[in-house]
DNA sequence: GCCAACGTTGGC
DNA sequence: GCCAACGTTGGC
């Protein structure tokens, strides 16, 4: 499967990553149930995912990562001092989980009102009304139509 | 900063 | 199990 994967760029941007190359970088912080059992269930090591900058200037995708471990137990769950932790969490019961990606490359900015644009992309679920989702699967006809945009 | 949309919480 | 209230997300 594909995927999009969503950062705010004060948190990890697209530069960061691409100042870590080769590196595994955790996921961590996604506190949406549906967002996890994607990670959870769905993810696979070696997937690829579109790098989507929101809450910026100019949100859309910057960049290709790869999933690169399986879903394990978000560590910041655990940290009190963490603005992720959560006391309902155990080591014996973790709620919440992560995978590591690493830095594929940058690709040119793809803002979402260029995604928006086309309607060959209409039904893809960052692009719907009210869609919070951080982790989304993005269908193969959807991935090589952005794919050719770049 | 605004506000629509959504997920979660908690009283009943 | 319902649903109102609340907090968060994220484009604009």
């Amino acid at each position: 499967m594909f995927w999009l994967m969503k950062s705010e760029p004060s948190e990890l941007s697209i530069d960061d990553l691409a100042g870590l190359p080769g590196q595994r970088i955790g996921w961590f912080g996604v506190r949406n149930y549906q967002a996890r059992n994607f990670m959870m269930q769905d993810m696979k090591i070696g997937e690829q995912a579109y790098f989507y900058h929101s809450s910026c200037a100019v949100p859309g995708i910057y960049g290709i990562v790869e999933i690169c471990s399986a879903a394990y137990p978000d560590p910041t769950q655990f940290e009190r001092a963490s603005e992720y932790f959560d006391a309902a969490a155990t080591a014996e019961k973790p709620r919440w989980f992560q995978v590591d990606v690493r830095f594929v490359r940058k690709t040119r900015p793809i803002p979402i009102d260029e995604l928006r644009g086309k309607s060959r992309l209409a039904s893809m679920l960052v692009l719907q009304r009210g869609n919070r989702l951080s982790i989304t699967p993005v269908t193969t006809a959807q991935w090589n139509f952005i794919a050719k945009l770049m």
